[in-house]
RNA sequence: GGGCGCGUAGCUCAAUUGGCAGAGCAAGUGACUCUUAAUCACUAGGUUGAAGGUUCGAUUCCUUCCGCGCUCACCA
C-alpha cells in the first residue's frame, strides 16, 4: 500500500533526524490528515527537525519544515501536507490486544486445547480449600490432599520453568505453583500462554510455599476459557463508577466488596421471606403488568400488549391485588418483586425498585410495628452477624426501634430556641405560623419533612399520619383528622411504611372518587377508580394491617452503600451508544 | 429540568503560564524451577468523550453536544 510506504519513509527519516516513534509520527501526520487542509501551521516547540521527502511522482508528498524553538513565535513548523485521501490507512483501528488474544486461541488450539472448554469435574472449590486447609500446617498436609479446581486466573507470576497464580472462586483465590518438570512440556507451555482472566481447571496436590502460603502443586493444566480483553488492573481493581454499573461482571471479578454487597442483600432477602414463612405467611406473585394502576402515589410506565390492543402499566405497587387475595382468604401473604416508577433517579430512587409488602388479617398497625421491630432486627442479625451496624460512621442499631408519633417527633427534634410543645404541634393556628401549607395536616407533614426526617438516623418508627397525606389508611377512632399509619426511617430515608387497612367499601368508593377529581385537575399520579377492588371490599376483607419495606434502601444501610445503584446489580443508566467490539472482532475474524 | 464537578493508553493516574501527551499495572519479546503489587532488559500501545471557536500553536481558554457523579427540584 503506497500510504503506508510513505509512512514507513517518514519514519525512517525522522528515526535519523531524532529518536522518534512511529507512532508519534503517526499520531503527527494524522492529526493533520483529519483536518484535511492544504496547508496547516503546526507549532515549532522544540522540534527541530527539517526534513521533507517526495514519494513516487504522482503520489502525496509529506514536506516538514522546522525551525529553531527560538521562543519569539518566529520559527515554525509548517505541514504542507498534500492531500492524504485516506485517512483510515494512518488510523489504524485494529486492536493489538484483542489480535494477540485470538492468535493465542490458535496456539492454544495447535497444542491441543479446547479455548472454550466444556465440563470440568472439579472435587474442591476455592473456598472449600480455603476452609478446609487453611489453618493445616506444612506437616498435616503430608499424606497427600489431591484436588482438582478450576477458576479465573487473576495473577501471574513466571519464573523461567516455573511460575505461580492466583486462581479465583466466588471472590476467593488460590495459589498454583506450575513447574515444568511436575506437569510436562504440552502443559507447561499451555501455562505459559494464560492471560489475566483465562479461566482454567487445576489437578494437583494440597502444600505450603516456602513463605507459607497453602497453594496446589499443579500435576494436570485445563483449559476452560479465554479472555479477550484485558482485566483491570490488579492493584486498584475497577475504580470508574461508570463502568462499574455498566459492566457488573468487571466490578464482581475486580472489587470483592462488591460481591459482599450482593451476598449480604440475598441474606436480606432470604432472611426477611423466612422470617416471614415461620410466621405463616405464604409468598405469591400479582401482576407487575396492570391495566389499572394504584397502591402509591405515583406516575406509571405505560406499555402495550399486541393482540389485546390495550395499554397496560407497569406497576407502581402490588398493594390492591394483594388485599384482593386477604379479601379470598390468604390471610398472610407477601411478596418480594419490583415495582415501576416514571420518576428521577437519586441516590436513592432507582425508577425499577424492590419492595417487600405483606398483609395480615387480624391485626392493625400497632401489631405491624411489634412485627417490624423483630422482622428488622432479625434480618440485620442475619445479614451482617449484628443488630447493630455503622452507616456514614454512625452506629445504628436495629434490635430497638424508636417509636414517635408524627406530633411527638416534631416536638423531639426541635432544634432552636422556641421548642414546641404538644400542646402547640396539635394547635392549627401554630401549625399556620411554622408552615404555608393550607390544612394543618399537610403543614404538620410539612414541617416534619423539614425539620425531622433527615434528623432520624437512628431506626425508629414515627406513627399517626394526617389523613390529607394517607388515602389508603383507616381513621383512628378517637382522632379522625390522623390515620393509623406507620413509617419507618434510619440514616435519615424511609425504608417503610405500614397501615391498618381501610377496609370499608363505601369508604373506599369516596376515596377513589375524590382521587378521580384529582386527576380531572390534572394530577397524574392521583389514583384511577378501581371497581374491581372495591367490588373485593364489598364481599367484606376481614380488618387487616398491611406494610411495605423498601429493599433496596434496608440493603443500603446493611452494607454500607451511599447509593442506591450500590445495591442494584444494573441500575438504570442512559444506553451507551456503539461499543465497537462486534465490528473489531468481524474486521479479525479470519475468512 | 436547574446548579456544581469530572471525562487523557485496556486499568489506575500525571502533564508547569497555552509550547515535543508521560508513568505504573496489563500486553509483546528475552532471562529466571518457591514467587506473591515477583524481579531485570527491550518493545508496542493515544481521535486527550465529540464538534466548533480563539491562537503561530489547545489536554490546557471559550461555546455547543454526549456520558457519568454530586446536589436541588420532582418523587416516597
Amino acid at each position: 500500500m503506497p500510504n503506508g510506504i510513505a509512512l514507513a519513509a517518514v519514519a525512517g527519516i525522522l528515526e535519523n533526524a531524532r529518536a522518534c516513534g512511529a507512532g508519534r509520527l503517526r499520531r503527527a501526520v494524522s492529526r493533520a490528515v483529519v483536518d484535511h487542509r492544504d496547508l496547516r501551521e503546526f507549532p515549532v516547540g522544540a522540534v527541530q527537525i527539517l526534513s521533507h521527502f517526495a514519494q513516487r511522482p504522482g503520489q502525496p508528498i509529506l514536506f516538514v519544515e522546522g525551525g529553531n524553538d527560538n521562543g519569539d513565535g518566529s520559527s515554525q513548523t509548517k505541514i504542507y501536507n498534500s492531500l492524504f485521501p485516506q485517512k483510515e490507512t494512518y488510523l489504524s483501528l485494529e486492536d493489538e490486544l484483542l489480535k494477540q488474544r485470538l492468535e493465542r486461541i490458535r496456539e492454544i488450539e495447535e497444542l491441543g486445547y479446547r479455548a472454550y472448554g466444556r465440563r470440568y469435574d472439579f472435587t474442591h472449590t476455592v473456598p472449600g480449600i480455603l476452609a478446609g486447609y487453611g489453618a493445616k500446617t506444612a506437616e498435616e498436609l503430608v499424606p497427600e490432599v489431591r484436588v482438582r479446581v478450576a477458576g479465573r486466573v487473576m495473577q501471574l507470576r513466571h519464573m523461567g520453568k516455573a511460575g505461580f497464580a492466583h486462581l479465583q472462586q466466588d471472590g476467593e483465590r488460590v495459589q498454583i505453583y506450575v513447574r515444568k518438570d511436575a506437569v510436562g512440556e504440552r502443559d507447561f507451555k499451555l501455562f505459559k500462554m494464560l492471560d489475566i482472566g483465562d479461566i482454567v481447571g487445576v489437578e494437583g496436590c494440597l502444600f505450603r510455599t516456602r513463605t507459607g502460603e497453602l497453594s496446589v502443586h499443579a500435576e494436570t493444566l485445563e483449559f476452560l476459557s479465554k479472555t479477550l480483553l484485558s482485566m483491570p488492573e490488579k492493584w486498584h481493581g475497577l475504580e470508574d463508577v461508570e463502568t462499574r454499573y455498566r459492566q457488573r461482571y468487571l466490578d464482581l471479578i475486580a472489587n470483592p466488596e462488591v460481591r459482599k454487597v450482593f451476598v449480604t442483600r440475598a441474606r436480606i432477602v432470604s432472611s426477611l421471606r423466612r422470617q416471614l414463612e415461620e410466621r405463616g405467611f405464604i409468598e405469591v406473585e400479582t401482576p407487575m403488568m396492570q391495566p389499572l394502576y394504584g397502591g402509591a402515589a405515583a406516575r406509571p410506565f405505560v406499555t402495550h400488549h399486541n393482540t389485546l390492543d390495550i395499554d397496560l402499566y407497569l406497576r407502581i405497587a402490588p398493594e390492591l391485588y394483594l388485599k384482593r387475595l386477604v379479601v379470598g382468604g390468604l390471610e398472610r401473604v407477601y411478596e418480594i418483586n419490583r415495582n415501576f416508577r416514571n420518576e428521577g433517579l437519586s441516590t436513592q430512587h432507582n425508577p425499577e425498585f424492590t419492595m417487600l409488602e405483606f398483609y395480615q388479617a387480624y391485626t392493625d398497625y400497632r401489631g405491624l410495628m411489634d412485627l417490624s421491630a423483630e422482622l428488622l432486627a432479625r434480618t440485620a442479625l442475619d445479614a451482617t452477624g449484628s443488630a447493630t451496624v455503622e452507616y456514614d460512621g454512625r452506629k445504628l442499631d436495629f434490635s430497638r426501634l424508636e417509636r414517635y408519633s408524627m406530633r411527638e417527633s416534631v416536638a423531639h427534634f426541635w432544634e432552636g430556641e422556641d421548642r414546641p410543645t404538644l400542646e402547640d404541634v396539635r394547635d392549627p393556628e401554630w401549625l399556620s405560623r411554622h408552615s404555608g401549607k393550607a390544612t394543618a395536616g399537610e403543614a404538620l407533614t410539612d414541617i416534619f419533612e423539614r425539620t425531622v426526617e433527615h434528623k432520624l438516623i437512628q431506626p425508629a418508627i414515627i406513627y399517626d399520619y394526617p389523613v390529607e397525606t394517607s388515602p389508603l389508611s383507616k381513621s383512628k377512632s378517637d382522632d379522625p383528622a390522623f390515620v393509623e399509619r406507620f413509617e419507618i426511617y434510619a440514616a435519615g430515608m424511609e425504608i417503610g411504611n405500614a397501615y391498618t387497612e381501610l377496609n370499608d367499601p363505601r369508604e373506599q368508593r369516596r376515596r377513589f372518587e375524590m382521587q378521580l377529581a384529582m386527576r380531572e385537575r390534572g394530577d397524574e399520579e392521583a389514583h384511577q377508580m378501581d371497581e374491581d377492588y372495591v367490588r373485593a371490599l364489598a364481599y367484606a376483607m376481614p380488618p387487616t394491617g398491611g406494610e411495605g419495606i423498601g429493599i433496596d434502601r434496608l440493603a443500603m444501610i446493611l452494607t454500607g452503600s451511599r447509593s442506591i445503584r450500590d445495591v442494584i446489580l444494573f441500575p438504570l443508566l442512559r444506553p451507551e451508544g456503539p461499543i465497537g467490539l462486534a465490528d473489531l472482532m468481524r474486521g479479525l475474524e479470519p475468512r
